[in-house]
RNA sequence: GGGUCAGUGGCGGAAUAGGUAUACGCGCAACACUUAAAAUGUUGUCCGCUCUGCGGAUGUGGGUUCGAUUCCCACCUGACCCACCA
């Protein structure tokens, strides 16, 4: 038996399948497409950690079995080459950074070749060559041509430290600072011309067609909160004595009568003197300036309604200014509702809570004949101060007299309940009151009261968990606890003039009619699109001092970066392209008179936006000029392949890259340059790989893993099982040296299994074997479809384990193990197919994938689980298909089951086919 | 604060249209082979007890059910993402 040796196999088949391109797809083709795309990486100095192939091999795995299942799969690679870390390994080392970047893919390149990943490497792309970033440039020209790409002065996120401006995207909040997201410095606010691009020209199609496509739930939700679409109404108030007017964007204009001052952005709080008019109450409110008002979002001014805003409220009770409630809960109570044969009354009421301080108790009351627990509730007199109606109530019920007011809890609520003690509806709207309680003196109290409940102290705790019989309970204990009285849902009315008892949804729609008009909002903003550096796609443009802003000609693209000594940006923000005055001064495309160049970049997300088409370009896309003509060419590619049939990446770029290459792929798409609206019809993502102390592997940390090590003392086949095996896919997870030697094993023992292979000596396979093939044909297939890699490795170590334990095996149920296994390591299998003498000229991985037989699923004979009372007491074997009653029937006859059943009457008895019989006795 | 997900042996984890909890792997222990070690193989490995048996255990406490890791309610803990968006 010759042994296992990884490092000559890997090495050996490696280079044969190059050889024969095995895993190039093809243009056109009589199979079905399938598009498998992983994002590329940016190919960064510090070299590939065992973390970054794990997305690559879980797709590798996908891929091949793909192609086993006879598709014609494009599982493509490049590299995301530009952008800050390598310009500032540049700045530092003075190096260029295309140098810099050669080195860099090469040897991630070497590194993930030596992994044996299918990837189709003659698409390789790298988006720093000037033959695809000319595509990227002429892209922006068709923006710019459609209007989508414009200039605008606007503050930016400033990093200091890296000198660059930062999209919002890319800046974090950390303690309330916004910082950098690269370098954690705190980011300026700075005053910049930038390009633009128009996204949220595509917010609604970016949203509505998140409705179309396969992504995780976590994924559409995050991208809906991103684009963060609002519905709701923008209305303008008057300024007292001033013409200009204030427009405001509000979601609630169901509360405008609630509207007791008007908030514009401002940097601190700060009342302007001036007052403006509600244009629905026509009273005067003050204006104020304060920071919690966005100026970037809405109008940029907002109407403070304090009862009905829990951030108005708040700066209402700062400064002192009037709250006013117009919206009244409407609460229903489930456990009690109204009865349809009732007559329904509706009484103003006093709802009160006594709070005695020292004993830290409420007063609550018992009911006698009914099973409640109320406050002390009261009807008010037409005309009747509702304070002193709830302290006539209060001393009638309890006898308590001597008590003070706290407050009155807010606005008012509208309890429904059906009351029992009066067999009536009710309809009440409360006036909620906390008193506390002076002193202890009592009036003597009615003996009908007496009757009726009795008084019972409670704890605060208490008052907080128990079941209390009022609706509105929630509301009460949330404004004792908070001490703050406002209320943010939905409900009627009130206050309002003409629309009181109009329903919260109802007086929306009315009042926006009347005051103001229908708008919606997203929170999206435009695309930032300009970077002051040099390691970026120059954006092609001209400034002539006649004609202005001029787009380069297409013939005349690339914009090529030009060599600079240095690649420092500039304290004033500018680009280090702006110190070349050769590259900035030009002359006019369209005048020809004197004209500079545009020295902004692009950002590195834009090479990454459109990067799925550029796999499909065939060789004469990157060599022919970019011109409409020449995309056009490459219309029949896309066409094949799009959209990608899956795609994988990590959680980090679900808002961003995803946005941003689907707001791309739908601009070319109404343009008519590529096939689907959509680029990607499935994604899924990747947990991370985390150092052994669960810490995120970094060079800066020392915790790094290089697979190289690991390739070289275990194979890259057993690093592949490994890094499928460790756990859910999608989970972040630990590495763990100690553990590779399990897959090692499984290998070598799969390697040695050829040698039982019957030759001569008796085969050994029942029934139960062979249901087992059949069984892990199945989960296996299931599996990889579900990304379950974690399950179908072991799946197939149980297949192997039980293949050891017989003394002979058939070479077809080897050779299945053997496909099976394939996508997770194809070195290994590669070697052992051939060893069996298939042809040199036919891989593995072009054999049919292994097909299942529904029949064969389960064995001859089953083993039955018998339960007594629930509990597992006694097991039988018996023929897989058996009736109830014979299986029943079985299961009593077993001793030890006439043990745990005994004299009790067996009540009940319950058979899942082929699995368990259970006995219920008494 | 909001959203999403999770909590199972010493460790990574498996099993959810409710049906033998702890598959598979690591680690650990004993044994076999060996002068010895490595490698390999075999056996064992959730906890407790009065141990041929019995009881208990899937974060905690309840509920539904013949039967709950799985479903429902409350709570505790952790992770990730988003957070003045009117």
């Amino acid at each position: 038996m010759q042994e296992y040796d990884p490092k000559n196999i890997e090495a050996k088949w490696q280079k044969e399948w190059e050889k024969s391109g095995l895993y190039r797809a093809e243009d056109s083709s009589e199979r079905p497409k399938y598009y498998s795309l992983i994002e590329f990486p940016y190919p960064s100095g510090d070299g590939l950690h065992v973390g970054h192939p794990r997305p690559y091999i879980g797709m590798d795995v996908i891929s091949r079995k793909k192609r086993m299942d006879g598709f014609n799969v494009l599982y493509p690679i490049g590299w995301d080459a530009f952008g800050l870390p390598t310009e500032n390994y540049a700045i530092k080392t003075g190096r260029p950074p295309s140098e810099i970047t050669k080195e860099n893919t090469d040897t991630f390149r070497r590194q993930i070749q030596s992994l044996g990943i299918s990837f189709d490497w003659s698409r390789e792309i790298n988006t720093t060559d000037p033959k695809y970033y000319k595509w990227t440039q002429w892209l922006f020209l068709k923006f710019l041509e459609h209007g989508l790409a414009y200039k605008a002065k606007i503050p930016i996120n400033w990093c200091p430290q890296d000198k660059i401006g930062l999209a919002n995207e890319e800046v974090l909040s950390v303690g309330g600072q916004e910082v950098c997201e690269r370098c954690g410095t705190p980011v300026e606010q700075r005053e910049k011309e930038q390009w633009m691009l128009a996204i949220i020209k595509y917010a609604e199609k970016l949203l509505s067609d998140l409705d179309t496509v396969d992504y995780p739930e976590r994924v559409k939700v995050q991208q809906k909160n991103w684009i963060g679409k609002s519905e709701g109404a923008e209305i303008e108030f008057k300024i007292k004595n001033q013409k200009p007017k204030i427009k405001v964007f509000t979601t609630r204009p169901d509360t405008i009568f609630g509207a007791t001052f008007l908030v514009k952005a401002g940097k601190e709080d700060k009342f302007t003197g001036k007052y403006a008019i509600n244009p629905a109450t026509k009273e005067e409110i003050p204006i104020w300036e304060a920071e919690y008002v966005m100026g970037d979002y809405g109008t940029g001014a907002i109407m403070g309604v304090p009862a009905h805003d829990e951030r108005d409220y708040d700066f209402a009770i700062k400064h002192d200014l009037q709250i006013k409630h117009v919206i009244m809960p409407v609460l229903p109570d489930p456990t009690n509702p109204h009865r349809t044969d009732k007559e329904v009354i509706v009484r103003k009421v006093t709802l009160s809570i006594i709070y005695d301080p020292k004993a830290k108790k409420y007063l609550s009351l018992k009911w006698k004949k009914v099973p409640w627990r109320t406050f002390i509730t009261g009807g008010i007199e037409e005309g009747e101060d509702p304070i002193l109606a709830a302290r006539r109530e209060i001393a009638e019920e309890t006898g308590y007299t001597d008590i003070n007011l706290v407050r009155v809890l807010g606005g008012k609520t509208q309890a429904e309940f059906y009351a029992e003690h009066k067999g009536v509806n009710r309809i009440a709207y409360d006036t909620l009151i906390l008193f506390e309680l002076v002193s202890d003196a009592r009036q003597t109290v009615a003996a009908e009261e007496l009757d009726k409940h009795e008084v019972e102290w409670i704890t605060e705790d208490e008052f907080k968990n128990a079941r209390i019989n009022h609706s509105e309970i929630d509301i009460i204990r949330k404004r004792i606890e908070t001490g703050k009285d406002f209320y943010i849902g939905e409900g009627v009315l009130v206050d309002s003039e003409g629309f009181d008892g109009s329903s919260s949804e109802e007086a929306r729609g009315k009042i926006t009619e009347k005051f103001g008009k229908k708008v919606v909002k997203y929170k999206l903003r435009d695309w930032v699109f300009s970077r002051q550096r040099y390691w970026g796609e120059p954006i092609p443009v001209v400034h002539c001092a006649k004609c202005g802003i001029v787009p380069v000609p297409e013939k005349d693209l690339p914009v090529l970066l030009p060599k600079v000594k240095n690649y420092e940006p500039t304290d004033t923000g500018e680009s280090p392209l702006a110190a070349i005055e050769e590259w900035v001064n030009t002359s006019c495309p369209k005048c020809g008179g004197d004209a500079k160049r545009e020295t902004d970049t692009m950002p590195n997300w834009a090479g990454s936006s459109w990067y799925f088409l550029a796999y499909l370009f065939d060789k004469k896309g990157f060599e022919n000029p970019a011109s409409i003509e020449n995309w056009k060419l490459q219309i029949e590619n896309f066409r094949h392949f799009m959209p990608v049939d899956w795609y994988n990446g990590g959680m980090e770029h679900t808002v961003l890259h995803l946005l941003y290459s689907r707001f791309w792929n739908k601009f070319l798409f109404d343009i008519g340059l590529v096939p689907t609206s959509e680029p990607y019809k499935k994604r899924t993502s990747h947990g991370l790989i985390l150092a052994e102390g669960g810490e995120k592997m970094s060079k800066s940390k020392g915790n790094v893993i290089n697979p190289d090590a690991i390739v070289e003392r275990f194979g890259a086949d057993t690093l592949r099982v490994y890094e499928m095996f460790m756990g859910p896919f999608e989970q972040a997870i630990g590495w763990s040296e100690a553990s590779l030697v399990g897959p090692r094993k499984f290998l070598e023992r799969v390697w040695r299994l050829k040698d039982k292979i019957h030759q001569g000596k008796a085969l050994d396979t029942n029934s139960q074997g062979l249901a087992l093939v059949h069984r892990t044909i199945k989960k296996v297939t299931n599996d990889i479809e579900a990304m379950g890699f974690n399950t179908a490795v072991s799946t197939l170590m149980i297949f192997a384990n039980d293949l050891e334990k017989r003394k002979g095996i058939s070479q077809e149920e080897y050779e299945t193990l053997l496909k099976l296994l394939a996508p997770f390591a194809p070195h290994m299998t590669e070697e052992s197919w051939h060893q069996l003498g298939h042809s040199m000229s036919k891989s593995i991985h072009e054999e049919l994938w292994p097909k299942f037989d529904e029949t064969k699923l389960v064995s001859e004979t089953v083993t039955i689980v018998v339960q007594v009372n629930g509990k597992v007491r006694a097991k039988f074997t018996t023929q897989s298909i058996v009736e109830e009653k014979e299986a029943i029937d079985l299961a009593m006859n077993l001793p030890e089951t006439q043990k745990w059943v005994g004299d009790k009457k067996v009540e009940k008895t319950i058979y899942v086919p082929g699995k368990l019989v259970n006995i219920v006795a008494t």
